[in-house]
RNA sequence: GCUAAUAUGGCUCAGCUGGUAGAGCAGCUGAUUCGUAAUCAGCAGGUCGCCGGUUCGAAUCCGGCUAUUAGCUCCA
């Protein structure tokens, strides 16, 4: 029979296998080899070809070679955990992006040193080189195999299969799992791998379930690209912002003022100051009107957004409130705002509004209180009091486009100069199909407004995803999202068109024909979240940040209490040409100084000696540079000045 | 909130199976006045996160709380 390659074809015995096709290529793709797909369809090598085919052989450099090589060590990991633990119930046991994990129900909880043990009986599953052999059986059949087995977890996967689906098993030596596959042939294909973590996870992500034992593990075809991961790994912890932050003194936390509420100290709070001017005056340019609105309001107001229906529970609520959100003793309940929408509306509703007022852009540097799970909170990430530059554009439907599109030239701007406009990605997030009553129930409302924003994102050619389940309670969101070190993605700034609050807020213009109409509302952040961000930025500089925004631009330092004077007179210039800057006054030794210096990442080290006091010069030592050079100080001036006013990224 | 781990001077960490704390860096003092990533010496600094329990005796064992970290859930 003949079966069609990428290029050219060939021909086989009928029957043959992908694996025996593989060897009639080459010995090597068949020793490579560890996958096939047929017709674009992902299989073992032990599927069988019939003519006409097209085949494709999958080896380890394939990213999809790569996940079964990973998914059968995930099999091997559950093998070896049953033979060491034969009373525990496995779950599942996927591939993720840098390896696998598998979810399992221990009788008794293992700790991490468990994991030497496992390791040992993982390494004997892969020295016996066990051949790997899939099955498929009927339902019936299948939910009586994992009985036998007593895998309840499994049971339950395989009832909620659907109608029609093929359950496939495979199975290696006394080893048996439910598992669509495909899988390496045999278990001794396995070279290099190592358990990663242990952690909890719910069965199939609910809270309300029971929560299981994950333990995470990694898979590489060599040794030496699995030490070569690890130790990327541990250096992308030292860029982790939660220490960096804390070493460079940006930030600190203190147990007596409680979780979720980072304290930033002067360096932290002068970038802060940067950013937040920074955005400020560029949303002045761009229209937007400031506001300063309370940080916390009645009751009253949060009943007329929907916060007290669909978001008290991650309220701080000042005075006692019953399960309904009322007072027992009927006083007046504050509550600490979690988002400015409410307050900046009250603006609008102020004196009438005619269609030549819109779009009414309103932006506020605002403080923001969610009350997130005691669990939740992470370094500057995801904390409890935080700072958003938080907008509402208040126009009319046609004006909507128009205005999402400068909100997102708007962020793509700031990106540009935060120097992450590469670092970011899209998701559009939807409430799509889920209807919890964590959303505002209006279905029309919803479909027209995530229609709207659909048709906008197209026109705008973005490379988004879409997400059910995202949106905010009271509407559909772009998401630009940003990854941390660990690679876990947050949402950086959000744009949200709003069609309800219009109307429930009871917010009208009145239009070119004289009728009262409701406005539609843009809930924006222009730079998300000032502590997130600065997070990224920390992690994404490992602490050297581009010049605009450091906190100290220059570092002065004297070689000797001969040049102090001089050292000084140069940071008075440069502070008074707004220049941020320090001078190291204490008795040491140069080289001591500049070592301090560079560990702090200063852009600008400057050296002053006898030398440079005579005719006014600095000796400077740019961060990242190795060569040294002595100018004017009024020529260094005028440069730094020009490189910040740039905010030119490095 | 859940599953686990961790908590020792400002920082990084020692302190084995319970006998009552130690180093390096930082700090202070003195000497040194030095030309590009750590000058030398001395001093000081800790009720071992907090509260309770077991014990003749707890940094060490047990319980509770607080905080931190990873993950789950959640999310700007």
């Amino acid at each position: 029979m003949e079966i069609l390659l990428k290029n050219g074809s060939l021909e086989l015995e009928d029957g043959a296998s992908c694996l025996a096709a593989a060897q009639k290529i080459s010995e090597g793709l068949a020793r490579s080899a560890v996958a096939a797909k047929i017709n674009g369809e992902l299989c073992d090598l032990s599927a069988t070809l019939k003519a006409g085919d097209t085949l494709e052989i999958v080896t380890l450099k394939d990213r999809e070679g790569l996940e079964v090589y990973r998914h059968t060590c995930a099999h091997i990991l559950a093998q070896a955990v049953k033979n060491v633990y034969p009373t525990c119930n496995l779950a599942i046991g996927p591939v993720i992006e840098n390896g696998f994990y598998y979810d399992i129900d221990f009788k008794t909880p293992i700790t991490l040193e468990d994991f030497a043990k496992i390791e040992g009986e993982m390494l004997k599953i892969v020295k016996a080189n066990t051949p790997i052999e899939r099955f498929e059986l009927p339902r019936a059949e299948a939910v009586k195999l994992m009985k036998k087995y007593k895998e309840k977890y499994k049971v339950e996967l395989i009832n909620d299969l659907p109608e029609d689906a093929v359950i496939s098993f495979y199975k290696q030596g006394t080893f048996t799992d439910l598992c669509r596959g495909p899988h390496l042939p045999s278990t001794g294909k396995i070279k290099a791998f190592k358990l990663t973590a242990l952690t909890g996870a719910y069965w199939r992500g609910n809270e309300k379930n029971k929560m299981l034992t994950r333990i995470y593990g990694t898979a590489f075809e060599k040794k030496s690209q699995l030490d070569e991961y690890l130790i990327a790994a541990e250096e992308a912890k030292k860029r982790d912002h939660n220490r960096l932050g804390r070493d460079l003194g940006i930030f600190m936390t203190s147990d007596v003022v409680g979780q979720g509420l980072p304290i930033l100290m002067p360096k932290g709070a002068k970038i802060l100051q940067i950013l937040t001017r920074f955005v400020e005056d560029e949303e002045a340019k761009r229209g937007f009107m400031i506001t300063k609105t309370p940080n916390m309001a009645k009751s009253d107001l949060y009943k007329i957004s929907g916060h007290w229906a669909h978001y008290r529970d991650k309220m701080f609520i000042l005075g006692e409130v019953d399960k309904n959100g009322e007072s027992p003793k009927g006083e007046e309940i504050m509550a600490l705002r979690p988002m400015t929408c409410p307050f900046q509306y009250q603006i609008f509703k102020n004196g009438l509004k005619s269609y030549r007022d819109l779009p009414c852009r309103y932006s506020e540097t605002a403080s923001e209180f969610r009350k997130e799970a005691s669990g939740e909170m992470h370094g500057l990430i995801r904390i409890r009091q935080f700072t958003l530059s938080d907008g509402h554009i208040i126009c009319t439907k046609e004006q909507v486009e128009d205005e999402f599109k400068r909100c997102l030239d708007l962020s793509y701007y700031i990106l540009d100069a935060l120097g992450m406009r590469n670092d970011v990605s899209f998701r559009f997030s939807k409430r799509g199909k889920s209807k919890s009553d964590k959303y505002i129930d209006n279905d029309e409302a919803w479909n027209k407004t995530e229609a709207m924003m659909k048709v906008i994102l197209d026109d705008l050619k973005l490379d988004y995803v879409e997400a059910d389940d995202e949106a905010a309670f009271y509407g559909p969101k772009l998401d630009i999202q940003a990854k941390n070190v660990y690679g876990k993605e947050d949402t950086l700034i959000t744009i949200q068109i709003d069609f309800a609050a219009g109307e429930s807020f009871d917010m009208h213009y009145v239009d070119a024909d004289g009728v009262k109409r409701h406005p539609y509302v843009i809930h924006r952040s222009s730079i998300g979240c000032y502590e997130r961000t600065l997070a990224l930025l920390i992690e994404k500089y490992a602490g050297a940040f581009p010049l605009w925004m450091c906190p100290v631009q220059v570092k002065v330092l004297p070689i000797t209490d001969r040049t102090l004077a001089y050292a000084e007179q140069v940071a008075e210039k440069l502070t008074y040409a707004g220049i941020r800057c320090e001078v190291d006054k204490r008795n040491e030794k140069i080289g001591y100084k500049i070592r301090e210096a560079k560990l702090e990442k200063t852009p600008y080290v400057l050296v002053v000696g006898d030398k440079e006091a005579e005719d006014m010069t600095v000796n400077v030592n740019r961060r990242g540079v190795e060569e040294k050079s002595t100018v004017a100080l009024q020529e260094f001036m005028a440069k730094v000045v020009e490189e910040d006013a740039k905010k030119i990224i490095f």
